[in-house]
This record gives C-alpha cells, sequence and structure tokens, in this order.
DNA sequence: TTGAAAGCGCTAACAT
DNA sequence: ATGTTAGCGCTTTCAA
C-alpha cells in the first residue's frame, strides 16, 4: 500500500525543477517559449511527484465551468436511452469533454433534483429526455446560459433545441401496413399518455384508424389502452384486449418495453395477434417481429453535436431535428386475421 | 432570448443584499449562525441574480477533489453494462456524487486514454470494466490516491478491490445441466480469449467436459470456440460448429452478445441445439432460452459502495466479492439431443 | 525565455 | 450574529 500522499502542486514542481511557478505551469501545459531544456528538468520533477494538474483550480482561473455534458433519461437500463448516450459520449470524445448521465425513473421530482446539481456542477450543457412533468428547471438552467436540448421528447412552452423522431408518420406507416394485411381491429398500447411521443404515435394511429370506412357510432378510441410504461403492465394491456369478446386481430405497441410486454403475454396463447411495435429492439429479427425502426445512437449523437454548436455560438431554439423512422418487415406484421405468424 | 449574461458570484450576492461575502456564503450554504431575516435577504439577492454557487471553485477551497465517479466500460449499448452503470448510478445518487461514464470498445489504448482524463477531471473514484490490455494506467491512477475498483472482471497483477462473478460455477452449472438432459457433445462459444471472464467460463465448462467419460485421445477443446465479441461473429461460430461432420448436439454461449449470434444462426434451422447463455437478456422467457442469471444491477450498486466506503478510509484491495449466479430453466437446455425446443 | 504579483470564486480561521 | 483576512492551485498580465 502506497500511503495517500496529499497529491503535488505545481508549486511542488517548480521547486523541484529550480524554475518558477510560472515557467513550471508553461512547460506543464506545453505552451510555447520555454527552453527545452527546461521542458525536460520539469517534466521529469513531475513525473518523480507523481504530478496531476488540478483541473478544477485550472478552469476556475480561466473562467471554464466544467468540461462537462449532463445527460438525463428515463433509465439508463433501457437500451433506447443506453443507445442514446453512446452517441452522446461519442460525439462529446473528440472534444475532449466528458458525459454525466442519470436516471430520473420518469419522476418529475427527481427530474428537478438532477437538473439542479448538474447545474450546481457547472455542466456546460444539458441533454435531456424531460419527463415533462415540469420545466422551471430546465428554463431556469437555460436562463443561467447552459444550453439545453431536449432528445426523443420535444421542448414545450420553452425555446429551446430538440431532436425527435417522426412518430406520427412512424405510427401511421404502422397502422396502415397491418390494414394492407386485412387487420381491421388493431389495438394500441402506449406509455403514459402525458408524454409527447406518446401522442404523436397515437395520432398516427387515429390517422390511419380514421380513414377506414367506420359503422356509425363506432370508437376509435375503443382499443386504445394507455399508461403502461413497462412490460409488465403492457403484458396485462395486451391480455385484457385480447380477452375482449371481439378482440383485435392485431396489436400496435408504442416502444420497446411495451413490444416486450405484449410479447410475453402471448406465450402459450393458440393464435397470437399481428403485431408491430415501434422501436426495433435485440432479437426482434430472431422472433420475426415488425418494427417502426430508427437509430437512437444518432438521436443522441445529433443533440451532442447541437449542445456543443450552441456552446460555440449558434442560435439556440431553432426548429427541431426530425430524425426519420422506417418500417422493418419480418412476419408480425404480415400475417393476415387469425394467421399465427410465430 | 436571454443575453447569456456572466453568471453572478457570491460578492454580487453579498452586496445585493448588503451584507458581508462570509454572511452570503453562510446563508448561501445553510450554514447556523445566520440571523432568519439575513438568510431571506440573502435568499431574494441570490434568486434576483439567478445565482449559483460556483462548486469548482467552493471544492477547490475545500481541498476536495470533485464530486464525481467515473465509470469505465466496454460499451454503454450493452444491456449488462447499462445495467450495471444504473446500479452504480443508484448508489451514488443518495451520496451526493454524479456519475460520469465513457465506454473502452475494448480497447486497451482508449481504456488508457479515458482513465487518464478521468483523473485529470479529478474524479474521486474509479469504477473499471478492465480490456486487461495493460493496466499502467490504473495503477498510477491508484498511487495518486485515487481508489479503483474493479467490476466484472478482477484485478490483475493490482492490490484492488474487485467485484465478480462466479463464472466458473455457473458454466459448470450450465454445463452440467445439458449433460443431465443427455447430451454429450457440447459446443463453447466464448469471448475475447485474454478476459478473465472468458477463461473461468472455459474453466468450469472443462470441468464439466472432463468429468464425462472420454474416449481416449480426445480433444476437450473440440468444440471450444472464442474471441467473438459481436453477435455477428458469434452466429458464424454457431453455424461453423453446426456444420461439422459430427455436430455439437447442445451450444454453451458464454454471454449475451454471443447467445444472442448463436439465436440468429438458429433461425431456419429444422432442429436447434440445445442452448443455455450465460447472463440473462430480454425476452429469454419468450423464447424459453435457459440461462445461467445474476443481477448486474446489484453488481454496480456493490462496487460503487465498495469505491465509497474506500473513499470513507476503507482498506483498499481485500479479497474479490463473488456475486452468485444461478440457472434459470427454460427449456432451451432441458431439450434431448435432437428434440427441438423451439 | 523567464518571473513576480494579482486574483478566479469561494471558505476557514480568527476576529468583533 | 457578522465581518476581515488569507489563501486553495492555478493562469494571466506585465516586467525583466
Amino acid at each position: 500500500m502506497t500511503i495517500p500522499k496529499s497529491p503535488a502542486t505545481l508549486v511542488d514542481v517548480a521547486e523541484r525543477a529550480g524554475v518558477s511557478l510560472k515557467t513550471a505551469s508553461r512547460a506543464v501545459n506545453g505552451e510555447p517559449h520555454v527552453a527545452e531544456a527546461t521542458r525536460q528538468k520539469v517534466a521529469k520533477a513531475a513525473l518523480d511527484l507523481g504530478f496531476q494538474l488540478n483541473s478544477m483550480a485550472s478552469l476556475l482561473k480561466r473562467g471554464i465551468r466544467s468540461n462537462f455534458i449532463g445527460l438525463v433519461t428515463g433509465d439508463l437500463a433501457n437500451p433506447f436511452y443506453s443507445s442514446l448516450a453512446k452517441g452522446v459520449e461519442r460525439e462529446l470524445r473528440s472534444q475532449g469533454l466528458q458525459l454525466v448521465v442519470s436516471s430520473t425513473d420518469e419522476s418529475g421530482e427527481r427530474e428537478r433534483v438532477l437538473v439542479e446539481e448538474m447545474v450546481a456542477r457547472q455542466v456546460r450543457a444539458l441533454i435531456v429526455v424531460s419527463t415533462h412533468e415540469s420545466n422551471d428547471t430546465l428554463r431556469s438552467a437555460q436562463e443561467r446560459g447552459i444550453p439545453v436540448v431536449f432528445v426523443d421528447r420535444p421542448a414545450l412552452d420553452l425555446t429551446a433545441d430538440s431532436v425527435v423522431l417522426d412518430n406520427r408518420a412512424g405510427a401511421r406507416l404502422a397502422i396502415e401496413h397491418l390494414i394492407a394485411a386485412g387487420h381491421r381491429r388493431i389495438g394500441f398500447i402506449g406509455d403514459f399518455s402525458r408524454l409527447p411521443t406518446h401522442q404523436q404515435r397515437l395520432d398516427g394511429y387515429l390517422d390511419a384508424i380514421e380513414a377506414l370506412p367506420t359503422k356509425s357510432g363506432q370508437d376509435p378510441r375503443e382499443l386504445v389502452r394507455e399508461d403502461f410504461h413497462d412490460a409488465a403492465g403492457a403484458r396485462g394491456a395486451a391480455l385484457e384486449l385480447l380477452s375482449l369478446s371481439t378482440p383485435p386481430t392485431a396489436l400496435f405497441t408504442s416502444n420497446n418495453r411495451v413490444t416486450i410486454g405484449a410479447l410475453t403475454a402471448f406465450r402459450g396463447l393458440p393464435v397470437a395477434p399481428a403485431l408491430v411495435g415501434f422501436d426495433d429492439f435485440d432479437l426482434s429479427d430472431v422472433l420475426g417481429v415488425t418494427v417502426v425502426s430508427h437509430d437512437p445512437v444518432e438521436m443522441g449523437s445529433r443533440a451532442a453535436r447541437i449542445a456543443l454548436e450552441t456552446l460555440e455560438s449558434r442560435q439556440p431554439g431553432g426548429e427541431p431535428v426530425v430524425l426519420p423512422v422506417r418500417l422493418i418487415e419480418r412476419g408480425s406484421g404480415e400475417a393476415a386475421p387469425g394467421v399465427d405468424w410465430r
């Protein structure tokens, strides 16, 4: 065991190298106007002492707040968010910035606390998958000069950049695909109804459903089930829909967790309903599940790039960046009513 | 648009509140010995000015290096690592610490750079899924008084804490399970052969295989395939094994990605071999895949807790913490040779 | 090329 | 209960 000696400072290095503080600073930072011999001496002293520049002192002096970018998401363990984080990180890497992450578990209160902590820790910019319960804290971060970029879910009542998916078109695509396969009763299982992503996907669903010739008096929302945020809840919703007296012949599941929940509900069923899910996922190909696919890593990268550009004087709050989605057909959406696709 | 005014300092707040700098500091930090009226005045001034304590200056003054813990993993988008990260974050949350993450993509060189960056940024402690290509940088971090905790893969040639899984027992369990179902030719598909986790899982496999009565001259490694780090590679390995003149009747896949790769290889096969995978994964139940399961979130929490305890004067470098694993039977491992479990 | 002094924003002693 | 002074470790004038 080495004794955790209190770390050497530049003064120590300067002393040991027999030069002034400033010279040591210049040498350590690779600034010009230092004789090669001096540079060597300082380097050696630094090495001997295990010297490490105190970046906090350095940043403080230079008036820089930090080298961190904050990412606030719902749940890091959700592959969608972790892919997003990967995209953000990849983009930051080239700029020598680092990524601070945290999960809200979709609690507005936690989001508030986390954002405040990040602001207190002087993050340079904030990338947020907002719970949308309130954005006072984000607004105040913005007012303090910290760029805020919304990702996945757009900015609401707030002039800020957003990077989002074409949710409505994606959902419409999915439903039209099911309709083309002959389905007329199509269930919808969705996440928290307060989320803009949910609302847009529901709108896309309704677009397609309402374009269908309907019997008068029929409610287009008859087969819509909302506010299921985890797989277990979604599974229950799927079972409930399938136990209706006239059950749907197809299901649209509005995100990866909901899709997985529905798939678990199908176990042991004599015939599984057709299915199209929003978000691609591991093993979707093995299971033959048709999905509305997109690129969460790219979404993270884009958001990070915008945050960085805003740091470099880009005007914040432009039009939302809308990333495309596409249908990947694998069988589960092509099955005609009553036909098992598994 | 608000003009990004240069942020207010404590001096500004003190001035506006008509008190001294120190009083403002006391009030802002919620220290005792401040009259309630004064506290109010200061709070109001701070609010008016949009004041935010500069944590860098504060930490510098207090001689604290930072409030960050660094986590270095292979790939944040891998659900195993992101669950780990979630566990770490959950543990830090209660301590007011924040999590800085980054991915090495299993490159030793990137690991070196990342660790150096984190050290430069004064992280309090480092939690590392090491590539194990070299640990000079980690050692030097340790020598600078930064606790290093190895997770998933144990410390090598370095006195440090580790939190790992009971890999060998887990693999043995899996193979014995397949043997009990009647399998005698069992393939092994593994990750990078340099990784300790790989070696231990392979050892567990060999333990069980070698306990079998063998024909003389038979190589227990005949059906072992290594160095496949992604699903695509693992798929190829599975196909290769299955195309042998006497193919294995069962496969052991040594981690989640490899398992997924093997499963994609089974598509379209008339009969899938039996399969047991290391690591549980989403949809394993839907697919009926028997796995060696464990708790990556808990692993992250444990590692974080050890890091925090070390910060509080715990002796570093004790015995590795070995977390248990267990077999979850879902059908794919119970199938007798030649019987399709899908 | 090198150095001395000032001060980033804050808190810890030590007054008062 | 409040204020004064010094200084964390560093970089930045400005001189030498």
